[in-house]
RNA sequence: GCUCCUGUGGUGUAGUCCGGCUAAGCAUACUGCCCUCUCAAGGCAGUGAUCCCGGGUUCAAAUCCCGGCGGGAGCACCA
């Protein structure tokens, strides 16, 4: 090697040549498109489940999950599962799962099954049965307190001691005779283990509120571990995925399956999709919108997938994002800018141009003939044209006014070129010509006589360092044309020169991004 | 506190498993030019990373080993 090395580089790259050519040709490392291969996967043989509970609206979070739950299928000719997983009938209601199937269908997640954890309760109850009966699990009449002392110290309670008879006797009690809170269902784990969550952490618990689907029928019900496990192994599951602060669950996962003798998916797991300022919890947004602070989950500065499409953000834009983010583990801020370039370059062949102006100022052109031009709806694309009728009275926007002194040359777009004549509160001009000339400022303009006042609803940043932002949503009045009121509500509109909108309602756009 | 995860330009990632093909690709942001009756989209070019730090192994390390440090998460009868 040294001998090798001793020589200089072009010697040993001819002698390459000469003796091993085949050494030379370089592997093509061809650039990978989408999420990176999975593990263990066989073509034709994958499925993935998206298990959403439905306790709320879906949001970005949601989003990232359900796509690369339909991206792995689709990329191994698989199957994807939607499951709701509704094993707590305090959080759970009816709205969220249809909301929940609304916002996978907007998105455009195809799944080829759906399915409620909630059904499986006999199953779910049979393998706590079968847990029992081998012993792997007990019946603990525990306070909270105490268990929660005895885990921090590792120590076993007397349940745990007690014998099959009891624990038999304890299940069967829990279906009546126990009040919710009195009895669990606890998994022998390892009160000694490193991992707090093996030590005899809850499978069921006894919660009397009506279940949205099941009403009164079930009073035991599985928490997450022990329904996730067994539904992902009986619905078939292949490779299962959930975000990173459930990483040290896995030991449970595979331990109940393991002692049930039940087949094991794979589980993997990825980062959090969330924005800076704009939280996802639950925690931190209803108080916002039982306080009125935001109009609702669909208030265009909130992150669920409502809040988005309100917003302008289309659904090809939010896979392409959530697919440039890859399948990691690093936990970063979330670029909104990235999302917003991928969405402007999706939405810009299909937004019309309109014209819009704030903080009108007057204009008025003395030598006008004309009584109305032609403009193309977009400059691009064949989207028509739009007629607009002109007098020679305009308001253009005061920023643009400001900049105007006697003599100035402007182009008033798609209209007419004028030299200033006088600047008083008013801006007066005479048309010097009528074909576009370079060189000179363009700006846009608004004819007084039938200009349309809306209102631009501007979100922004909802929490600055934790707190609320209180100027978090800003609200500009403008004038555009008349032609805006022809377009539909949901219609993506650039203004010249502002920036992408989408139409909200008669009078109000919320502003997309730049 | 304990345990686990994570650390590549301003930002998000590729490459890390199987060390040399790349002193690092792409996207985004930024800058400039071209195009254009928009400060959009499109085209081109450019700025920007000693791959968290320190050791070690090796002819050769972003890639392997050891030790630090930073960030995040979990420690519920919630998912």
């Amino acid at each position: 090697m040294s001998e090798v090395n001793s020589i200089s580089i072009s010697a040993q790259k001819s002698e390459l040549e000469n003796s091993y050519p085949d050494l030379l040709v370089i592997k093509p490392k061809q650039e990978r498109e989408g999420l990176p291969p999975l593990e263990g996967a066989e073509y034709g043989k994958v499925i993935t489940r998206f298990p959403p509970e439905p306790n709320g609206y879906p949001h970005i979070g949601h989003a990232k999950a359900s796509i690369i739950d339909e991206e792995y299928a689709k990329m191994y000719g698989g199957k994807l599962i939607l499951r709701f997983d509704d094993t707590n009938p305090e959080n759970e209601r009816l709205e969220y799962y249809a909301a929940i199937k609304v916002g996978l269908d907007w998105l455009g997640v195809k799944y080829d099954r759906v399915k409620n954890t909630s059904d499986d309760m006999e199953l779910l109850y049979k393998k706590a049965e079968e847990l029992l009966e081998n012993e792997y699990a007990y019946v603990c009449t525990c306070e909270k307190e105490t268990i929660s002392i005895n885990r921090r110290e590792m120590r076993p309670c007397k349940c745990n001691a007690g014998d099959k008879s009891q624990n038999i006797k304890r299940w069967e009690n829990m279906s009546k005779k126990y009040k919710q809170g009195e009895a669990i269902v606890r998994f022998r784990g390892d009160m000694h283990s490193e991992n707090t969550v093996m030590r005899d952490p809850t499978l069921l618990r006894i919660i009397d509120e009506p279940h949205p689907i099941h009403k009164d029928k079930y009073r035991i019900w599985p928490n997450y571990d022990f329904a996730v496990a067994i539904e992902d192994s009986i619905d078939g599951i292949t490779h299962a995925f959930r975000t990173k602060e459930y990483e040290l669950r896995n030991e449970l996962y595979y331990t109940i399956l393991d002692k049930l003798n039940m087949r094991k998916p794979r589980m993997l797991e990825f980062s959090r999709l969330e924005f800076e300022g704009m939280p996802v919890s639950k925690r931190a947004l209803k108080p916002l919108v039982q306080d009125g602070r935001v109009s609702g989950y669909d208030d265009p500065r909130l992150p669920t997938l409502e809040a988005l499409r309100r917003r302008g953000i289309v659904p090809e834009a939010i896979r392409k994002f959530v697919l440039s983010l890859s399948f990691t583990k690093s936990d970063t801020f979330a670029p909104f800018e990235t999302l917003e370039s991928f969405n402007r370059k999706i939405i810009d062949p299909a937004s019309i141009r309109l014209f819009i102006v704030f903080d009108p100022v007057k204009l008025l052109v003395s030598n006008n003939t004309m009584t109305e031009i032609e403009i193309p709806n977009h400059p691009q694309k064949d989207m028509g044209k739009r007629k607009v009728r002109v007098d020679g009275t305009f308001y253009i926007s005061r920023q643009d006014a400001e900049n105007l002194k006697v003599g100035d040359e402007v182009r008033l777009l798609e209209l007419y070129n004028i030299r200033i004549t006088k600047v008083s509160s008013d801006i007066h001009g005479e048309i010097i010509g009528t074909d576009y000339k370079a060189g000179i400022p363009k700006v846009q303009w608004i004819s007084t006589n039938n200009a349309v006042s809306i209102e631009v609803v501007i979100p922004k940043i909802l929490f600055v360092n934790d707190e609320f932002n209180e100027n978090s949503l800003e609200i500009k009045q403008a004038l555009t044309e008349p032609y805006y009121l022809e377009l539909n509500v949901g219609t993506e509109i650039q203004f010249v020169r502002y920036g992408y909108c989408r139409k909200d309602s008669a009078n109000q756009v919320i502003y997309t991004h730049k």
